[in-house]
DNA sequence: CTATTTGCAAAGTATTTGCCACCAT
DNA sequence: ATGGTGGCAAATACTTTGCAAATAG
């Protein structure tokens, strides 16, 4: 049951690269659609699965838009740790930024109100410079 | 085309009540579920269209789960301004933070970054003392 | 009385799963 | 050969929408 490693596919890499180059956080429909138009034919499902082996493997990260949709991000060294987002809601462009402050903060309120097990959600969402400077 | 005010009906209400003393975030199929076990019959799609008004109406907050579904929880006054959560993840009991820090610490990553209009999500679940124990 | 609201059912979207063919080892 | 993989299509789950009937003011 440990680590499932998959075997090296076509598909498993076009979904790894696609996703690696888009730089950003893109929905699974997103790498699907360029996959496609690239002439990478790779089953939607099969997107799906990849994803998410991909995220349980630690190398990709999820959020879930604020429309509830799931986007995915290739963040590269599994070990690198928890880490959040600085996302351009235009363009996708993301920023990893440390959080340490956030971090402390969070243990501390949770500490306080005597909740345990406290996990948490802290991403930024705005208009990277190119964007805006486009707006 | 200002505040389009709803009339006072039974339905609205039910809604607005249920959410009120559940006291913490609730899905619609929540909601819906007990209403519908109250005998307070209200349809699905009414659930959802009331839910939605009292967002706009910013009086109810929403929060996507991890797994995709969208929770309401009433936090009265429209005007209380920005807040965030400690959510039980387990029994849904909520306690509204000020984030005084994190809204700093936000703004000055933005700023660092270039980026601008820049919005944020920071939310935390964990176990609530009553659920912590019982665990 | 008249405009708003309700509720059913159908449609829509994102994601998952069943199942069989297929390919890397 | 053989077991992990890929892909299609059907199944899920949540949410939205169309439209006729009920209802508040």
């Amino acid at each position: 049951m440990a680590a499932t490693r998959q075997r090296a596919t076509r598909q498993g890499g076009a979904v790894r690269d696609a996703l690696h180059n888009a730089g950003g956080f893109r929905s699974a429909q997103d790498v699907y659609a360029v996959l496609r138009t690239n002439g990478d034919a790779v089953g939607l499902s099969t997107v799906y699965r990849h994803l998410q082996s991909l995220v349980d493997d630690g190398v990709v990260d999820v959020i879930h838009t604020p429309e509830g949709e799931a986007t995915y991000r290739y963040c590269g060294d599994p070990g690198a740790g928890h880490h959040h987002h600085l996302v351009c809601r235009r363009c996708g462009h993301t920023v990893e930024i440390e959080g340490r402050a956030v971090e402390r903060w969070a243990s501390e309120i949770a500490r306080e109100h005597g909740f345990a097990e406290v996990d948490h959600t802290v991403e930024l969402f705005g208009l990277c410079p190119v964007c805006a400077r486009a707006a």
